[in-house]
This record gives C-alpha cells, sequence and structure tokens, in this order.
DNA sequence: CACCAAAGTTACACATCTGTCACTTTTATG
DNA sequence: CATAAAAGTGACAGATGTGTAACTTTGGTG
C-alpha cells in the first residue's frame, strides 16, 4: 500500500512560496527545491510534469485563499469595517504581493498549467469584482473622493504596504500610520 | 590599431537594464545577453570576469546618475519646486525602482565586484543624505507632517510610482493624481 | 605594405539543470 | 508471509550556461 509521503502538499507550497522570493521565478528550479524539501528531483517528477506547472498550482492556491479573504472581508457592514480588516489581512502576509506578477511569467506548455492560467484568470475576475465592489463602498459612504480612479485606489492601498518599516515600528502602530497616511496623505491640511 | 567596438558602454548598459527588468537577476545570463548584442559571449568575458561584475558596474553607473538627478533637484530654492522635481524624475524612468533590490543580490566573488558594492553603498549613503534634506525642508516649509517617520513619507513617494495607470490617462495628469493622493490621501476631508 | 593591438570569434572542457526510467523502499492488506 | 501499489531514488542522456584559450578580424600607424 501507499507509502507515507516525505512532504504534504502544505510544505511543498511553503518550500515553493519561500524560493520563489528567495530566487525569483527564473532561480528557481527542481533542484533547489529538491534540495529544500531533503528528496530527489523524480519525487517532485511524480507529482508535476515541471516546474511551471507546479508553479501554476500553487499560485491558483494562494489566489483562492486570498479570494476566500477578500469574501469574508466583503461580508462586513460598514466601509469602515472592511478598510480595516482588508489591512489586516495585507498585513498577515505581505509576501504575496511581491510574487504576484510571477503568475504571469509563467509559459503554457501543457494542459495543466493552460487549465490553472485560466482558473488564474477566473478568480482575478472574482478578486476585481470583489476588490471594485469594496471602492464602490467606500465612495458611496463618502469615504473615498469619487473621482479617483479605483485602480488608483486600489493600487495605493496594495503598494504602500511594500514601504520597509525601516524604524522597526510595533506593526500595530505602522498599520495605523500607514493607513493615516493613505487615508489623508503626507501633507498638513494647511 | 584598436578596432571598433560593435557596441558602447551605454548598449551594453542599456541590454543589462533591459534583461534583468524582463529575466530577473537569476535569470539574467552572458548567454542570453550576447544573444541580445548580437556578439559572441567571449566578447563579453574581455571586459567582465563574470556576470556579477557587469551588473555591479552598471548598478554604480544607474546610481550615479539618479545621485546627480537628486542633487540637481535639492538645488533648487523651494519645497515645492524640489517636490515637483522629484516626481518629475521618478516618473521619468520608473524601471529604476525595479532593479533596485537586485544590486543586493550580487554576491562578492572578486575585488571588483567588492569595489563596486563599496561605491553602491557610499551612493546609497549620499542618496539617503539628499532625500533626508529633502524631507526635513518639506517638514520645515509645513508641507509634510512632522509627526510621519522619513522613511514612511519617502517610501510613500517611491512606491506610488509603481501603480499601474490601468486606465492609461495621459501621464501628466496621472502624475497629479498621484501627487494628490500622496499629499492629500484617499479620503474625503469630512 | 607590414606591423601591432584592440576587439571579436570558435571550439572546447566543465558545471549545472531537466526529464526519464528502471529499480528500491515502504506500508497496508489478504 | 506474499502481494501490490504508492512513494521515492540513483543513474543516465541531453540541454543549457560558464569560463577559457587559441585563433581571426579590424583598423590605425609608420
Amino acid at each position: 500500500m501507499a507509502r507515507e509521503r516525505k512532504f504534504t502538499k502544505e510544505e511543498l507550497y511553503h518550500a515553493v512560496k519561500h524560493l520563489l522570493l528567495k530566487h525569483g521565478y527564473e532561480g528557481f528550479t527542481f533542484t533547489v527545491l529538491a534540495s529544500y524539501l531533503d528528496v530527489s528531483r523524480a519525487a517532485i517528477y511524480k507529482y508535476y510534469e515541471n516546474k511551471e506547472e507546479l508553479i501554476s498550482e500553487y499560485m491558483v492556491y494562494e489566489l483562492e485563499k486570498f479570494l476566500n479573504d477578500m469574501k469574508a472581508i466583503g461580508e462586513k457592514k460598514t466601509f469602515q469595517e472592511q478598510f480595516d480588516a482588508l489591512f489586516d489581512m495585507i498585513f498577515a502576509d505581505l509576501s504575496l504581493y511581491e510574487i504576484r506578477t510571477m503568475g504571469m511569467q509563467i509559459p503554457i506548455i501543457n494542459k495543466k498549467i493552460k487549465m490553472n492560467k485560466q482558473k488564474i484568470s477566473g478568480i482575478i475576475v472574482e478578486l476585481y469584482s470583489s476588490l471594485q465592489q469594496f471602492v464602490e463602498l467606500g465612495k458611496k459612504e463618502q469615504a473615498f473622493k469619487e473621482e479617483l480612479p479605483n485602480n488608483l485606489i486600489l493600487g495605493m492601498i496594495f503598494e504602500t504596504v511594500n514601504i520597509p518599516n525601516q524604524n522597526n515600528i510595533p506593526l500595530p502602530d505602522w498599520v495605523e500610520m500607514i493607513k493615516g497616511v493613505i487615508c489623508h496623505g503626507l501633507f498638513k491640511n494647511n
């Protein structure tokens, strides 16, 4: 009967994420991954035809999690609750935003990858819709300035999380600072 | 006497930048570069021992240009002029910010690289000083909120340039929009 | 024209990664 | 205990990239 696996899918995906962040898409190899997991390369080939297939599977997994989080946020009653929850989610795992462009680098070289990229596109459409609702609610509740394009508002939120906390300010304070700047800007009201 | 070169240093650095942006640090190879420049790999080895040496030279070149631009900005009289000039500089070449972390990936494997990384560190110190002066001027002229850490202010400026202009708004309008949001935030003053 | 030096090339040995296949190990089941 | 299947491995062939050395080309100078 089945021999026990040396790594779970979660452990595998955790390794994939770690090595993508460390080496980038093109620096990520099955050789590096096998070494990290302490298995042979052939063991990984048992499950995935190539690195592109593995990375596309991993992207689907991460984006589905993200979409579920976004949906949970969308169910909160007020804009302010949604706004706070969005930040908590983002700061809970900053690295997702570093790898979000990597999905675009995956070439379609087998059917599985094509299917995965279609899934990814579908998830992104749903994410886009969810995020648009968030922004529209913000405008409706007279928080966001109506004249601002939605993607600028969203871009603002997702890009500013990249600002490094160089002074090692405690995270809750840092998050509030970032929110303050996003909401009211760098300038004094004069 | 000397045979004419098939590529200038500027052309070489332009190719390096293009390929670093396209393939990332680990995907960048002399093979890819030689093909792009339409020369043999050995031709590049005539000037640089390895890719790390070439990339570190290139980083010095780019950062020196950036520092010169910053110094020119620092010589403007008012904060508002400096603020506008900083944005013009940043949006004139957005890609520099995408490769700024690549310098950190370069391992020191020969003396030249060590020297280059020391140069890079020196330039970054000067850049840091120049940027701090910019922020302090902004605070002194009662523009920036004093309570904000300097790196948050700078981080805000440098990260928001990454927001993609998805609606293809004309660049001058887009830049003003970004400035508006950075200065006064996403929220209405209520 | 000969000479020279810089620039560039080809070909080679070596290193690293990919993909596969035959084989081994492990575990549960009858 | 034998059997079977999933999981994992080692070794191989091939592809790709690195670094080098001997050689060729190019262009200026005397």
